[in-house]
DNA sequence: AAGCCGGGGAC
DNA sequence: GTCCCAGGCTT
């Protein structure tokens, strides 16, 4: 017999006893401490498929505010796929991982297109733009009720303290280990109900530093807690260094108007807007540097770059300096840009709008990154002067 | 397997 | 300051 491949190493399999009882005490914990969340009270796959997304490495205390506000305004995945990016994108302001929203809103349309019917198996879930195996599994067996695991960073932990897991919990094999784990556990009659149990155990008791472990429906069947070892696990691979990034900005001012651009969907704040900014390898800025951005821009200079700030903003893997400069420009006479607001294909050139004279108050109403934001209010005393 | 992609809360 | 969050996609 010829076996195509070997098992690596065997599942890991669980006492019939102990997998009862860790469903039970679960489950029981569960109905009486849940929290109540927003995405909770709603019943829609609709409800559930938009938080998991907004949910993705972003803090539940994070995602409730703007999680009510977009289904306000985007009350049914029709309603999301009917309205044009920009708006989409606005009510995503600030949330960060813009690319989620550009793969929500494609997916919205591609259900819309289908008959505005949202897929009922993780297979079929998984297909949708953004859709990935956690998230599949989450939708599935809370909006429909199917026996799935979701497991999450929360989850990851919970189980690796559980079982005393000793792998990275990161890495492929631990991953592996964990969704096992997983799935044998998984309440059949309840699994959607068994998946934010274990959410919630891990957000509220089993914590990644001061674990409440007194307080823990699981704690005497818990392996970690019976090694000593609830402190130095999960095993989590190192993080990557902080890369320092120098950054030029441009606020090119015309009369009470500024130039805007729009930035490349798909990469680093994915569709939103911002004044021109380019890296730059040194921290010493030559004056050059704006003078060549508003050639590139086909402005011709008036008077002289001026910097007026120095704005600190941090990303999970890069600290960035932006160096603000205002510089009174003329615009060359340019030909009218057709708007094409409905398209989200990633890649270069997407939109035909992507440069934009704006005032002030029009910025206000642009969808831009909170680093922008930072940029707007360091240089508006100095914008209000000029303007004057 | 590793890099990229935001922002903020907890410590 | 450091860590990491209801991850997914690309190379």
């Amino acid at each position: 017999m010829i076996r195509a491949r070997r098992p690596i190493k065997p599942p890991p399999s669980i006492d019939t006893k102990r997998r009862t009882a860790i469903r039970r005490r679960l489950l029981n914990w569960y109905d009486r401490n849940k929290r109540d969340l927003p995405w909770r009270r709603r019943r829609s796959p609709y409800a559930k498929w938009v938080a998991e997304i907004m949910l993705q490495q972003t803090r539940v205390e994070t995602v409730q505010r703007y999680y009510k506000r977009f289904m306000k305004r985007f009350a049914t995945v029709r309603a999301l796929a009917d309205a044009d990016h920009t708006t989409v994108l606005k009510h995503w302001e600030g949330l960060g991982y813009y690319r989620r929203v550009l793969n929500l809103h494609r997916a919205a349309r591609i259900v819309r297109d289908q008959g505005g019917r949202i897929p009922r198996t993780i297979e079929a879930l998984a297909k949708l733009p953004g859709v990935g195996p956690y998230t599949a599994a989450a939708i599935a067996s809370m909006a429909f009720n199917e026996p799935v695991a979701a497991v999450d960073g929360n989850v990851a932990r919970v189980l690796a303290r559980l079982f005393a897991v000793d792998l990275d919990v990161r890495s492929g094999p631990g991953q592996r280990t964990t969704q096992a784990l997983a799935t044998e556990l998984v309440s059949q009659k309840r699994p959607g109900d068994f998946n934010q149990a274990l959410m919630d155990l891990g957000s509220m008791i089993c914590t990644p530093r001061h674990p409440k472990c007194p307080k823990c429906p699981l704690k005497s069947l818990c392996e970690a807690r019976r090694l000593g070892r609830v402190h130095s696990l999960p095993i989590l691979s190192a993080r990557s260094h902080v890369k320092e990034t120098t950054l030029v900005t441009s606020l090119f001012t015309h009369g009470d108007q500024m130039l805007l651009r729009r930035r490349p969907l798909g990469g680093l704040w994915s569709g939103l807007w911002e004044f021109p900014t380019i890296e730059v390898p040194q921290k010493h800025i030559a004056a050059r540097t704006v003078r060549d951005m508003a050639g590139a821009e086909g402005l011709d200079v008036v008077g002289r770059p001026r910097k007026i700030a120095l704005v600190k903003h941090k990303l999970t893997h890069r600290a960035l300096q932006f160096h603000i400069y205002v510089c009174r420009v003329i615009p060359r006479p340019r030909r009218g840009a057709t708007d094409l607001r409905n398209v989200t294909q990633e890649g270069s050139n997407t939109y035909a709008e992507s440069a934009r004279w704006v005032t002030r108050r029009r910025f206000e109403e642009l969808p831009v990154s909170t680093a922008q934001r930072k940029v707007f209010a360091a240089s508006e005393e100095t914008l209000g002067l000029i303007a004057e």
